[in-house]
DNA sequence: TCGCATTATGCAAGCGCTTACATTTTTTGA
DNA sequence: TCAAAAAATGTAAGCGCTTGCATAATGCGA
């Protein structure tokens, strides 16, 4: 029992004391209240207002083991990358009643695995985690715990998980096909790095297999990777840029990395896309911000985190396995890319 | 005591019981280990890897009456406004021992209450909030529960909070008299939403404080207000220039605003500054990606993110009340900013 | 060697909530 | 009107952890 000192935090019991019914009837009023007299309800509402009371969320997920809460890790948050899909799947999760919880990792294996350790131990009832590559050793934590996971933004017919997204392979070798079919031949990338990133590796493969398919040697293009930020992008191009002959096209694993570039070359006094054809990956709004805009692979990102929501929630309420799902990217023509003017 | 059902969770009594000492001594292994001899240790340590052990947060929560947890709630992820400050914040408060909880609010009020009600039952040691406009209810409610609690990216010297920020009145108000006295005189305004809204009132009420210094009617100046998307730039920026005669400089609240009035222009024909002056507020990255780069005021984010998380751990750690902290932002002086025509 | 100060450990009482089960009250149908 | 079914409520046993206090082990000086 709570002491009658105001100035503590008040607890069911003060709730129940006030409203002079049992705690547990306070307590199903707040969760199952179709299950209590409207009197009760009254009173104990009343006293809740009148106490400012709060449950406590460690309390009721210790007696309930569960939290309605469902656990997100991202690599970055820094840009925009993942902001809109993250946003649709919290909204999907809100109206299913459960809440997010985001957490960012960096790019980085450990923080990754420290933070599913610790959304895990908070009680998170499920988990969305981004791309495949990840210790197995996680993977079976996750098993042990029965904590329901569901993979995104990246897919593969053969994931032995749950998992939902595109195919990062596929998709950019749409768009290097584009490319090469306008007639450039001296293709280079701005790659992310590949070290445990599946996506990045198969945005890279991509444009590889694209140029074996017309008859180019893919292993022998210039390839720079660097983690995604704008600046790394502007350094990459430039160092790109010195080899000679030039190339004729740069394609960049996202966008991010491809507004650096564009940064750098307007700094270098080239013209996109006269002097040189520049590609992203992802349309986030950058893509449509820069000039000239960015040609990009359009990738459903909305779609995906609020289907993302549905199949996690159905996973933790029927206990079902979980789908592997394939959205379909598609290509964003804009000004950036362009036949290769017949002086270079 | 939990079963030996070896499929269940691993409770600190399965570590106890395994490594053959008591609960209290596991606790202490893990909270306060040099309180603890080192054969007790090993063993504790041995128990708890074999057993793949991790601690129930809310159970530990309950005991401890402590989270490590900093609660933050910001007006959106969806852009990278809070993105740079926000990381920093984190970055800080994790050397500090401590979690960072961040969740948005879409600019409601209404959510952002709950929000400060669902952080704090989930035990939040500390809250970071923005800007000062808020319903008294919540700081009430804030101060009964004790929940030590800073606001950011707001200063005013009458605030009866702890904050750390700017000016944002006196920023712009700078911006603004350097945009009058490189000749413009026709000065219109790409306003954020004021309503409950203290930084971007005090934006706009910069911008009529310069104009009435240099004897122009600031009242009179046009403004729309509209929420902070690129989109709703464009579209007050097509509206603004309407105007016959058209303005000469338009001044945005933030630099997305700004970047979706740059867009428009160009896709209106306009050439940026020649034809229009822009300018924008924040200095985030996307202020020097468009072409031509924008003028705007640069905040510290960074700086102040961290210095918010230094005050903030000081404040729960010595019950201090907290500081009131003014950072200074500087002006960005670059392309999209000229004196206006001749012909204008 | 002994006695006392230190250090290490254990015991057990909660922390605030949910929920199975038991009990009481109300409703229903004949 | 009354018994049985249904609805509402209460009782109390945990959920997994921390920590004040009591007890046991160890170290140290003389």
């Amino acid at each position: 029992m709570s002491m009658n000192n105001p100035h503590s935090v008040p607890t069911l019991d003060d709730v129940a004391r006030v409203s002079g019914v049992s705690t547990a009837t306070v307590s199903r009023c707040l969760n199952t209240p179709n299950r209590v007299s409207e009197a009760a309800r009254i009173k104990v509402m009343q006293a809740v207002e009148q106490l400012g009371y709060t449950p406590n969320f460690g309390a009721r997920a210790m007696a309930a083991k569960r939290t309605f809460t469902i656990g997100a890790i991202i690599p970055t948050m820094e840009n925009a990358i993942f902001a809109r899909g993250l946003q649709a799947f919290q909204e999907e999760l809100h109206t299913c009643g459960y809440t997010l919880l985001v957490s960012s990792t960096g790019y980085q294996a450990k923080t990754e695995a420290e933070q599913i350790r610790t959304l895990v131990s908070r009680g998170a009832d499920g988990l969305l985690l981004i791309g495949y590559d990840r210790d197995p050793d996680l993977y079976e934590f996750l098993t042990r715990r029965s904590v329901p996971t569901l993979i995104a933004w990246a897919f593969s017919k053969t994931s032995p998980h749950a998992s939902i997204g595109f195919d990062n392979h596929a998709s950019m070798r749409m768009l290097a096909n584009e490319v090469i079919e306008m007639g450039h031949r001296r293709i280079a990338m701005i790659s992310g790095l590949i070290a445990g990133n599946d996506r990045a590796a198969g945005r890279l493969s991509g444009v590889r297999a694209a140029m074996r398919t017309h008859g180019l040697d893919g292993d022998a293009m210039p390839v720079v990777q660097t983690s995604y930020e704008t600046k790394n992008g502007a350094a990459a191009f430039e160092q790109l840029m010195q080899a000679n002959p030039r190339p004729t096209a740069v394609m960049c694993g996202n966008d991010v990395l491809a507004v650096g570039a564009m940064r750098r070359a307007r700094e270098m006094g080239l013209d996109v896309p006269r002097d040189v054809s520049i590609t992203g990956f992802d349309d986030i709004e950058l893509a449509r911000v820069v000039t000239p805009p960015l040609t990009t692979v359009h990738v459903p990102h909305r779609e995906m985190g609020r289907r993302a929501a549905k199949e996690l929630v159905q996973m933790l309420e029927n206990g079902s396995k979980g789908p592997v799902i394939e959205l379909q990217s598609t290509l964003q023509m804009r000004g950036s890319l362009a036949a290769p003017t017949a002086d270079h």
